[in-house]
DNA sequence: TCTGCGTTTCCTGCTT
DNA sequence: GAAGCAGGAAACGCAG
């Protein structure tokens, strides 16, 4: 089942696929984000050594990549519990109910992604909780936990 | 050029 | 009282 979603649903999607720069690249780049290789040595080196390939953005179309959206960013490190390094962790799989472990983290990883070192969690929260209104997520009175919505999709074991 | 979408940024209020 | 989280509003960047 894990591996229809590393193959069809993890790696098709391109949120860990810059068009020009893996996660190796972007995790080992200090003169592109200095700071979080410091600050946050754990996840890097995880990532570093995570199974995420820039051979695997080989099949990955510019308009795939460009239609990466946060909440499919969010899905896939779920998905992929040996590369998100702790940062995300599933309270209710069934459910789709995960919190957010290392926000900081959370939020830097979104930032190397969208090539946004001024990325924070509290934006990048910000943008999660847009997803409330289109149903993508849905509200969990608990601070940084989040729940998939019906409109969210590619999380569910069984339904990848 | 315009429009819509998906964020990003700033700010304020609330909760812990 | 401080720090962190949540939501409103506006701005921004990009694709169609």
């Amino acid at each position: 089942m894990l591996d229809s979603v590393t193959h069809n649903t993890f790696l098709p999607n391109v949120s860990f696929c810059d068009p020009l720069m893996s996660w190796t690249d972007l995790f080992s780049n200090e003169e592109y984000y200095p700071a979080f290789e410091h600050q946050t040595d754990a996840v890097s080196s995880c990532l570093k050594t995570s199974g995420i390939k820039s051979q695997d953005c080989h099949s990955h179309s510019r308009t795939s990549l460009q239609s990466s959206h946060l909440w499919e960013f969010v899905r896939d490190l779920l998905l992929s519990p040996e590369e998100n390094c702790g940062i995300l962790e599933w309270e209710d799989r069934e459910q789709g109910i995960f919190r957010v472990v290392k926000s900081e983290g959370l939020a830097k990883m979104w930032g190397q992604r969208k090539r946004n070192d001024r990325m924070t969690y509290e934006k990048l929260s910000r943008a999660l909780r847009y997803y409330y209104k289109t149903g993508i997520l849905e509200r969990v009175d608990r601070r940084l936990v989040y729940k998939f919505g019906k409109n969210a999709h590619g999380w569910q074991e069984d339904k990848l």
